[in-house]
DNA sequence: AAATCGTGGCA
DNA sequence: TTGCCAAGATT
């Protein structure tokens, strides 16, 4: 059959000679310079998910002080099935992508009530797991099970892609086969989860985004790509959206209780963490050709407040702090930091949310967004 | 199937 | 400062 498309017919394959040759300069260079990670002190399987969760979008540096704090807090998949929300979101706290851990949860619960405890040992069936997909599942069966299965992340699509010339836009998910049926020959039936921990210290230390050194190791000759030149032409990836803007109000007001936070709805952005209280400009119907002054926009914000969350506010004022600026992966909130007033008679029972002490701050999940909020407020 | 979902580092 | 990247999954 003759295909119109560009990359779904393309040689990607290796001689058996070429791939020989290649598996054993590979594996070679990984005997010489794996990283030592605390992940890899042995392949039990909670331990090897745990990391594989965590480093979802997230550098090694960043994951290794809440790796060791995670598992010094719950050292079992049992202890974890068995952990209270609010303790497992403190312990996540400011690692990011906040579903990870409450899927994280129900995984656990998953192995022990569905696999009484047993891990399942194939991808397929691994994938069945909340929070696993195909990348982490063919990492967890070749490195804990020693299935012959690759495991594609950033890292694999950007060695492939480059190794073999494959033009696919990795962008595109549809693509993902043309890397999986490229790699899959490619693994040594010996040692496949050796193989995919390769990919990742060879792809994060040599083949790397930006400065690539390929060129300074014995794999040179076989990436097609820096043999003609085109190193940095690989991996094809399209653009993504630049982060939306989003005006933001936040509203700081004290008690002898403390301060008001609010916890954030169950789904969504920064789903049950806490902030002080936030109002977007929009909601308050603040639009580009509706110009309000500052005194206006003011009058809003306290209407808003009063009407929709019934605080009791008097004298709701800016802050005089710059605003904090805070960018997600697709907003970005600048927040303007105002501060109200209680009516003398307020009854604090009755305001949404909940007051909290410094003190008692140390057991709620705080996203990052709200830590900048209140170091803001602490250079008064 | 395109959008959503955090944060930190770096040129 | 801005944009891009970093061991992706879910809806």
């Amino acid at each position: 059959m003759q295909s119109t498309t560009s990359s779904t017919n393309k040689n990607y394959q290796m001689t058996p000679s070429e791939r020989d040759a290649f598996q054993t300069a590979f594996m070679t260079w990984y005997d010489e310079n794996r990283r030592d990670l605390p992940w890899r002190q042995n392949q039990e399987p909670y331990r090897v998910w745990l990391s594989e969760i965590m480093l979802q979008q997230t550098q090694v540096q960043t994951v290794i002080p809440y790796y060791e704090r995670f598992l010094a807090t719950f050292p079992t998949v049992a202890d974890l099935a068995a952990a209270p929300e609010d303790l497992l979101m403190k312990t996540w706290e400011g690692l990011g992508y906040y579903s990870r851990a409450r899927n994280l949860q129900k995984a656990a619960r998953q192995v022990v009530d569905d696999y009484n405890g047993q891990w399942p040992i194939t991808a397929a069936e691994l994938e069945k797991l909340a929070g696993i997909g195909p990348y982490t599942a063919g990492a967890i069966a070749s490195i804990c099970f020693g299935e012959v299965v690759p495991a594609i992340d950033g890292n694999a699509f950007r060695v492939f892609s480059r190794l073999l010339k494959i033009d696919a836009d990795i962008a595109n998910p549809k693509n993902r086969h043309i890397f999986y049926d490229a790699i899959l020959p490619l693994i040594p039936k010996d040692r496949p989860g050796d193989f995919n921990q390769a990919v990742m210290d060879f792809g994060s230390q040599v083949c790397t985004a930006k400065n690539p050194t390929v060129g300074e190791t014995a794999l040179a000759p076989f990436f097609r790509s820096y043999q003609d030149g085109t190193l940095l032409d690989y991996p094809v990836k399209t653009k993504k959206a630049k982060q939306k803007p989003v005006a933001m109000f936040a509203v700081v007001i004290r008690s002898q209780k403390g301060l008001l936070f609010q916890k954030r709805p169950s789904t969504g952005l920064l789903a049950n963490l806490s902030t002080y209280p936030l109002v977007a400009a929009e909601d308050l119907q603040v639009t580009d050709d509706e110009l309000l002054t500052p005194e206006e926009q003011l009058a809003r914000i306290e209407a808003y407040f009063k009407e929709a969350f019934a605080l009791e506010l008097q004298q709701l004022h800016e802050s005089g702090l710059k605003p904090v600026v805070h960018v997600f992966t697709h907003l970005k909130w600048t927040i303007t930091l105002l501060e109200a007033q209680l009516a003398a008679d307020a009854d604090l029972a009755f305001f949404p949310g909940q007051w909290y002490t410094e003190a008692q701050l140390a057991d709620v999940a705080l996203p990052t967004v709200q830590k900048k909020l209140a170091a803001r407020l602490a250079t008064n």
